[in-house]
DNA sequence: GAAAATGTGACTCTGAAAGATACATTTTTC
DNA sequence: GAAAAATGTATCTTTCAGAGTCACATTTTC
C-alpha cells in the first residue's frame, strides 16, 4: 500500500484548525472521516499519536470529537509529521549484506547516517512552516483558482 | 515491502566504485547479487535506470558486466536517487477527498506543491555529496571502528 | 437509561516492491 | 563455429506494511 499517513494527518490538522477559528465545537471522527473518504475507525487510530504529542485535544463521551490542542500558529509540520510516521526512517536500509570488503561491511552504518542527516533538512524544511501558515497557503491558492476561472 | 530501492542502488554504486579505482573488469550481476545479498536478475533490473542515465556502463556478452559510467567525483548521490526511484514523489498523497469545504477542495494541490518542495531540499542535500565522497566517508568509519577495537 | 461519542483489539484486504525463473540475445574464447 | 558466460527482458509468485473493517467496552451528555 501506499504511505500516506503524512498526507491523511495534515489534512485532518488542516479540518480542525479550520474548525479553530470559527471557534466551532469538537469535530467528531465520523464527520473527519467522511470529509477525508475514510472510516471513522482509521481516523480514531490517525488522531491517537497526534493526541499523546498534544496537538490535538480529543474529547470522550457525547458530544466528543477532537479539536486543536494548541494554537494553529505554534504547530509546524514537522510536527505533524513525526507523529504520523512515528520512528520509521525517511529511507529504509536494505538487509545487511555480506561483509564481503573494507567497503561494504559499513555501508548499513553510512547509509543510516545519511538518511538522518538527509531527514534533518527534511524537518527543517517542515519546522519552517505552521499549520497557520499552511491554512493561509490553501486559501491563497482557492482564491487564485476563482481568480483564473472568473 | 519496505522501499530498498535507493538503498541498493547506493550499494550496487559504491561496490563499482572501488572496483573502479583498482581499474577492474565490470563485475557481473551474479558477482554484484552475492555481495549484496540478492539474485542476478534484480541487480539487472536495478541497473537499467542507472545504465540509462549514464552512471553505470553495462557490457553485454562473456566477459561482460557493470563498471562506472563516469569517474565517482562526477557522480552525486542525488543522481542515484533519481534513478532508484524514478518518478515516484517523496511522499504519497491521499486520495482526493470530498469537496468539502473551500479548504479542503485544494488539499491535494497544496500537499503536491509542499512534497515537491520538500523533495528539492532532499535533493539539494544529496547533490552536494559524490559518490567519490561516500567511498571515503565508508573508508573512514572503517578505519575508525578497527581503531576503537585495537 | 438511551444516545453518541472515543479508545482499542482483532481481523482481512491491497498493492508496490522483492524475489524467482526462464529464455532470447550478445560476445568471448577455445 | 560451437560452447560458455554474460546481459536484457518478460512473466510469475511472494512478501508485508499499511489501509480498511468490524466489534465492543468505556465514557459522557441529554
Amino acid at each position: 500500500m501506499l504511505d500516506i499517513r503524512f498526507s491523511r494527518a495534515l489534512q485532518v490538522m488542516l479540518l480542525l484548525a479550520v474548525a479553530d477559528e470559527d471557534g466551532a465545537a469538537p469535530r467528531s471522527s465520523s464527520q473527519l472521516a467522511c470529509e477525508l473518504n475514510t472510516n471513522p475507525s482509521l481516523v480514531r487510530k490517525l488522531l491517537v499519536p497526534l493526541s499523546d504529542a498534544g496537538l490535538v485535544a480529543c474529547v470522550k463521551g457525547r458530544a466528543g470529537g477532537a479539536g486543536l490542542g494548541r494554537p494553529a500558529d505554534r504547530i509546524t509540520l514537522a510536527e505533524i509529521y513525526r507523529c504520523a510516521v512515528g520512528d520509521k526512517p525517511l529511507w529504509a536500509p536494505s538487509p545487511e549484506a555480506e561483509p564481503a570488503c573494507q567497503v561494504t561491511m559499513h555501508a548499513g552504518a553510512y547509509f543510516a547516517a545519511l538518511t538522518a542527516e538527509v531527514e534533518e533538512a527534511v524537518l527543517a524544511s517542515l519546522g519552517d512552516r505552521t499549520l497557520a501558515d499552511s491554512v493561509r497557503e490553501l486559501r491563497r491558492i482557492g482564491a487564485e483558482r476563482r481568480a483564473r476561472q472568473g
